[in-house]
RNA sequence: GGUCCGGUAGCUCAACUGGAUAGAGCAUCAGCCUUCUAAGCUGAGGGUUCGGGGUUCGAGUCCCUGCCGGAUCACCA
């Protein structure tokens, strides 16, 4: 039992024996600052069972903690708050059994097991700012819900078809001169994103000339010929036409290996891949099959419907008249397979931008009329957009800002800021530049995933580059100086018995307690799917730490087993830093 | 227009899901390196939590209403 727990049902006791009833859950919250003790209890709600003031109800349950418990060594009332002091030798107990425990805050497999789906990309560009977002997002949840005791699934869908791919097979066609990663040194991805932007170039002259001729606008762009070609190219690949097949799988080759590179200098990976050639024709399947058994219906020029009016949406097409998928069935054939090839899951999570929760909405809706029970327990990890300083991240406005090129950047930041502090003049070459790597993507990474998933945020350049205050390297940074503690305590003889020590500092008493509540947080954040919570914990206890470090030098301490109890407990903190950086996908330092 | 998000210090974000005098970082100002790493610590200034009602012992948080910003409502993905 842990100590609120063990607390909370002393307090019923109290609440039991002194007024003879039940009050159901109390409300046990941390004390403010500004007032002595750990734990306030909040008396307001109980007047209505001791017939007394708030202030005499906290009196009462106070002192009854005190005379029958030995848990609390004293109380303050303040208006109706209780302000528990617990004895130190309650904490110091507390601290004895984080450092029993095999591997703190990690829960035993629970057998449950999931999904988390994140990334995917389309194929016709590199990944930006958003795609980190999302990427370190879902790693981060993902491995959030495996110390939670999951077994976890990491999977993406990748968008490998379709009109987007083939305009950049078009225009290579026609501009590429047989260019290839090779021949021309640029990243897989960049040469296809390249022609990508010549199709848009190439498309929009073609039309404006078109209009100049007196074509209105809507038929200058079907017209457009290099887009006639594109519309032609995604017809032969549904046909299976050989030079088309070999041509979309050498591109999109190209970029799968250029994510690779991608996704390597981001620390993320893949269990499984799905890919959506794969899949639309399943959920092509499953829609006719739904027609069949009346959940969705045909309309007269033969495009298939559902009927959502009664649950407050619309009705939503899921086949075309052509009898060609939209996204949605490809969606429902992804979800099929997936429950198919992991039929343990009880959940998936999609890790996609807000902009498509009516998407989301509608898909799981359909499942479920499709009689598939998993489908209430779908969720859409829905983040909301970055945004630059300038506004909002337009493609054709040439304002996306490069996966690749960020990530170069903050580790160049990172070097040049180290090295202007003379942190790497003991360093070999290999040690440096890990460490300029763990800083600037670690900075990256925490900067992205402090902010609540589901809000907006803003991607300042000159601020998230930045390295003090409120960021990653300054956790990486509170962890160099815990194990520098550690190094130095080890080439000492310290014991590590804690058994005698009875009082404990302020600073100390404050270190322990975060430490306590780090399984509530992993909880927190799984509940929520928030690593934002994460982030924020381990940015507290990290600054908790700090104070700790300044207030009290270690081993001026002559006591035995306060310098053990002091060093183990810095030892312990940086190893809940490193755990918590690393369920953000952050690594951290021996040195810096 | 319908639906769904959001609006907190000059800026970027918190606030343990209804609790105390709303907290951090950045920026500004003033201190602290002969002691375990100053990417740190201490202190100061900075707020009508968008406006207006309501619910109750108590509201940044819940309800209603107005204003502002965004997303979405395709035989696009």
């Amino acid at each position: 039992m842990n100590l609120n727990q063990l607390l909370k049902s002393k307090i019923e006791e109290a609440i039991s024996s002194l007024f003879n009833t039940s009050a159901g859950n109390s409300q046990l919250q941390p004390t403010n600052p500004e007032f002595e003790g750990s734990h306030t209890l909040v008396c307001f709600p109980l007047t209505k069972v001791s017939k007394k003031k708030p202030e005499e109800t906290a009196a009462l349950i106070g002192q009854w903690l005190v005379d029958n418990t030995d848990l609390v060594d004293r109380y303050n009332v303040v208006k109706g708050f209780l302000n528990l002091v617990l004895d130190d030798k309650v904490w110091v107990k507390v601290f004895q059994d984080i450092l029993n425990e095999e591997d703190y805050g990690v829960v035993p497999a629970t057998g449950e097991e999931i999904m988390v789906e994140y990334s995917s990309p389309n194929t016709n560009k590199p990944l930006h700012l958003g795609h980190l977002r999302n990427n370190f997002l879902g790693w981060s949840v993902a491995s959030i819900y495996e110390a939670n005791g999951y077994k976890v699934h990491r999977v993406q869908i990748i968008n490998d078809r379709g009109i987007h791919i083939c305009k950049s097979m078009a225009a290579w066609k026609l501009f590429g001169n047989g260019e290839t990663p090779e021949s021309s040194g640029l990243k897989g991805d960049k040469l296809v994103g390249k022609y990508y932007v010549e199709f848009d170039k190439a498309c929009k002259k073609e039309v404006a000339d078109l209009i100049a001729q007196g074509m209105d606008k809507e038929q200058a762009e079907k017209n457009a010929p290099i887009m006639k070609q594109a519309v032609d190219m995604l017809q032969k690949w549904e046909q299976k036409d050989a030079d088309t097949i070999s041509l979309w799988k050498t591109m999109n080759g190209w970029v799968y290996d250029g994510f690779d590179v991608t996704y390597k200098q981001m620390g993320v990976h893949f269990d499984k891949l799905y890919f959506e050639s794969e899949t639309y024709l399943l959920g092509k399947e499953e829609v006719l099959k739904g027609v069949e058994e009346g959940v969705f219906y045909k309309k007269a020029d033969g495009s298939v419907w559902v009927d959502l009016t009664e649950d407050g949406l619309d009705e939503k097409v899921l086949l075309r008249s052509d009898g060609t998928s939209v996204y949605m069935t490809q969606d429902i054939g992804t979800a099929m397979l997936r429950f198919r090839d992991f039929p343990n899951i009880s959940r998936q999570v999609y890790t996609v931008g807000n902009e498509q929760e009516y998407h989301f909405k509608v898909l799981f809706l359909i499942l479920a009329k499709l009689g598939y029970a998993w489908a209430k327990e779908c969720y859409h990890l829905s983040y909301g957009m970055v945004d630059l300083p300038s506004g909002k991240m337009k493609s054709r406005e040439g304002t996306v800002v490069d996966a690749d090129d960020l990530m170069a950047e903050m580790i160049g930041e990172a070097e040049k800021q180290t090295r202007e502090l003379g942190k790497i003049d003991e360093m070999d070459q290999d040690e440096a530049s890990a460490l300029f790597e763990m800083i600037g993507i670690g900075a990256l990474k925490f900067y992205l995933l402090k902010v609540d998933p589901k809000k907006r945020m803003m991607f300042n350049p000159n601020e998230s580059i930045q390295l003090q205050g409120h960021t990653g390297p300054f956790i990486q940074y509170t962890h160099a100086r815990i194990r520098s503690i550690v190094r130095k305590a080890a080439t000492m003889d310290i014991g590590s018995g804690l058994a005698n020590i009875d009082s404990l500092l302020p600073n100390e008493q404050k270190l322990i307690s975060f430490l306590s509540i780090y399984p509530d947080r992993l909880q927190d954040a799984a509940r929520d799917y928030s690593p934002s919570i994460i982030a924020n914990y381990a940015y507290d206890l990290a600054k908790e730490y700090n104070q700790f470090y300044q207030a009290i030098p270690i081993f001026s301490e002559s006591d035995k087993q306060k310098l053990s109890l002091r060093v183990a407990l810095s030892e312990k903190v940086g190893e809940v830093l490193r755990k918590a950086m690393g369920l953000l996908g952050v690594v951290v330092p021996e040195r810096m």
